[in-house]
DNA sequence: TGTACATCAGTGAACGCGCGTTCACTGATGTAC
DNA sequence: TGTACATCAGTGAACGCGCGTTCACTGATGTAC
């Protein structure tokens, strides 16, 4: 949906115009003074009209291409997801579903940290897991633009086994799992001292080798 | 905190006198009619002042008793939840986490049913589960409880177990998974057409019987 | 049982705040010829 | 290359709304004697 030309058949894509070029850098500007102003003084003390001035346009123009402030703060988050979304549908449909997920999200990580950086720097949208774990009102938003996602990929889950998703548990089951580790990682990592990427993709992997050892058997036999 | 008697040591509860009778009573007329107002005509297309108009108080004291409209969403919510965390608590220590659980959670429905009843009817407390559902705000708040709760479990169950749950992930990782599937459940049954404790109930169990097979080898192969 | 005082639930009215919307308008970019 | 018109991003100002707060006050319940 963003500048995936070859994918996207219909249009053929032209080259953006000047008009087109405008448009994104006025809306990068804003999602950046947001996320700046987020990590810095944050989210609910940040009004709509402080990230209108941050970016230099009036708080109309804001509203004219996001429609909340919530939206703003989540649009480069949008991006990973839709990268994670396509990463899933590319796997082979012999693997099992949870090692379909487990290796979508271990080849996504660059092509994400690359689309984010295209909007903004990648340690400012990383740092801004931080503020959305510490406050109350984003990481309610954050967990049910997850929950949506999740919906979205059970049903990409499903076609892949040849499933109907609202017949059999199974796809929502193993997604709910697979994205509830995802989010245990997202809270330890942001509160740990080391907010790279690097350490999200090992506490992730890390967390996901223990789901089988945390569901099986008596822990205290190790 | 609500009622258990036996249990809290220090002031020997008394029992309440009028003044306290009557709160409880005005507290538990708003939370009807907060309950009442929202299913039937909408979350966001219900105001406090409809609400404290509908309990007949002052809008006023309606946040004399809850600090935000959430909050007396959620109220009835909290004392199941409290009920929970206390079965879980009370499950012998030899049995295997997820088990523990499992069993709470088994044993926890009728008590929970009779504690929402004390407040306000069932049925009205299930029917809301919808609205939950199917308004994004609500839905937000509801999850982040969710994740909120599911922290005090985890310490529970890493107290079981004798471990730290700042340095073993498979606390948080066990309750995280048993949470998404209670909450995948919630989703399904709360769209379904029964909307009785029976039916959760028994949706509940299958669904975390679909843990096992949803997460290990090809589905195929039945 | 009765009186005097303390506590505290409930009140009414007014307010501050930020979100998100609406209006009528300007000026830059795009397009057709 | 130049002109005429269409499109549309951006503007400024004003507004409606509901949440949650603050104030100074009343009257019912609780308690001490």
């Amino acid at each position: 949906m963003v500048g995936t030309a070859e994918t996207t058949a219909a249009p053929a894509a032209a080259p953006p115009g000047l008009r087109e070029r405008k448009k994104r850098r006025t809306r990068d500007t804003l999602v950046r003074a947001a996320l700046e102003l987020f990590t810095e003084r944050g989210y609910e003390r940040t009004t709509v009209d402080d990230i209108a001035a941050a970016a230099d346009v009036s708080q109309r123009t804001f509203f004219r291409y996001f429609a909340s402030k919530e939206e703003a703060a989540f649009f480069v988050g949008r991006l990973a997801e839709s990268r994670f979304v396509e990463a899933v549908r590319g796997r082979p449909p012999e693997e099992a579903p949870l090692d379909a997920l487990r290796r979508a999200l271990a080849e996504s990580w660059d092509g994400i940290a690359e689309a984010v950086e295209r909007v903004v720097p990648l340690d400012l949208h990383l740092r801004f897991y931080q503020v959305i774990e510490s406050t109350p009102a984003l990481l309610a938003a954050h967990l049910r633009r997850s929950a949506e996602l999740e919906e979205r990929i059970a049903r990409v889950v499903a076609e892949r086994e040849g499933l109907d998703v609202d017949t059999d548990p199974r796809p929502r089951v193993v997604v709910a799992v697979f994205g509830a580790v995802v989010r245990v990682t997202e809270r330890i990592w942001s509160v740990g001292g080391d907010a790279s990427l690097a350490a999200l993709r090992e506490a992730t992997a890390a967390h996901l080798d223990q789901v089988e050892p945390a569901l099986t058997g008596d822990w205290r036999t190790d």
